[in-house]
DNA sequence: AATGCGCGCAACCGCGTAGAC
DNA sequence: CGTCTACGCGGTTGCGCGCAT
């Protein structure tokens, strides 16, 4: 009874050390991309998902590993604030540090020292709950734009097609006045208290960081999604 | 010393979007 | 223009480890 014609074909579970090199060494000399033949063509048994989780996560150079400086915290949760649960964006602000793991730092550890806190599969901002629903998610995402680096569509494109829609134009502009609100506060913020240098140097939030930082949010203003402030 | 419980982390799943055909 | 495929993101689940009883 082995040779079964439903015979699992993608390994899961955890990652072995020599299926990491395997996938390592592949990527390191074909590239990124095309992670649906990864597994096919370097032999592992994984599906495309699972090698680019893993590469993204843990093989990928220059991953930073381990506890939380005091200022990456502080960024996680003044940008959970702003942001809600977009995890790639807060990511992408903390150098080496990944999605997953801002997400899983934030539900074991942050989210639950936070007077609001939630517990784990909730763990939405309180103030943003109703627009972190699945329905809602991809309204948003459209509202918002996503500053990802894959180019993705203007936040404008889609305003052509919110006619008749005033719901969404009423969250737009809710989002917007929530941006407003929470960008202005995190302006005052850097402005009274920036960030210094961390010690160890691995990371620093003061000039060019914090420009890095602050072009989602220009890129999001200068798309005439908010005011003025 | 053994057992149970809780916590944290790694990985999987489903959905939405973008690009190719 | 419509359909298909691949990629990326966020939510959720399961496993392993450490601590308390």
């Amino acid at each position: 009874m082995e040779s079964k014609e439903a015979k699992p074909k993608v390994k899961k579970g955890l990652w072995k050390p020599e299926e990491d090199l395997i996938l390592k060494t592949y990527v390191e000399t074909h590239g990124e991309g095309n992670w649906s033949t990864v597994s096919k063509k370097s032999g592992l048994m994984r599906g495309g998902k699972s090698c680019r989780l893993r590469w993204k996560n843990y093989l990928r150079p220059n991953i930073k590993r381990g506890g939380m400086s005091q200022e990456e915290e502080d960024m996680i949760i003044r940008m959970h604030k702003l942001l809600g649960n977009r995890w790639s964006l807060i990511a992408g602000r903390l150098p080496g540090r990944t999605d997953n793991e801002v997400k899983n730092y934030w539900n074991t550890h942050l989210n639950k020292r936070l007077p609001s806190g939630k517990r784990k599969g909730t763990d939405s901002n309180p103030d943003q709950d109703d627009n972190n629903t699945k329905e809602n998610k991809s309204k948003r995402l459209r509202a918002l734009g996503d500053s990802q680096p894959t180019g993705n569509t203007s936040p404008i494109g889609s305003t052509e097609e919110l006619e008749g829609k005033d719901q969404e134009k009423e969250e737009r502009s809710a989002v917007s006045d929530l941006w407003a609100q929470d960008a202005q506060s995190m302006m005052n913020y850097y402005i009274e208290s920036p960030m210094v240098p961390d010690n160890n140097g691995t990371f620093v939030f003061d000039d060019e960081p914090f420009l890095a930082y602050w072009d989602s949010f220009v890129l999001f203003e200068s798309v005439g999604c908010g005011g003025d402030w």
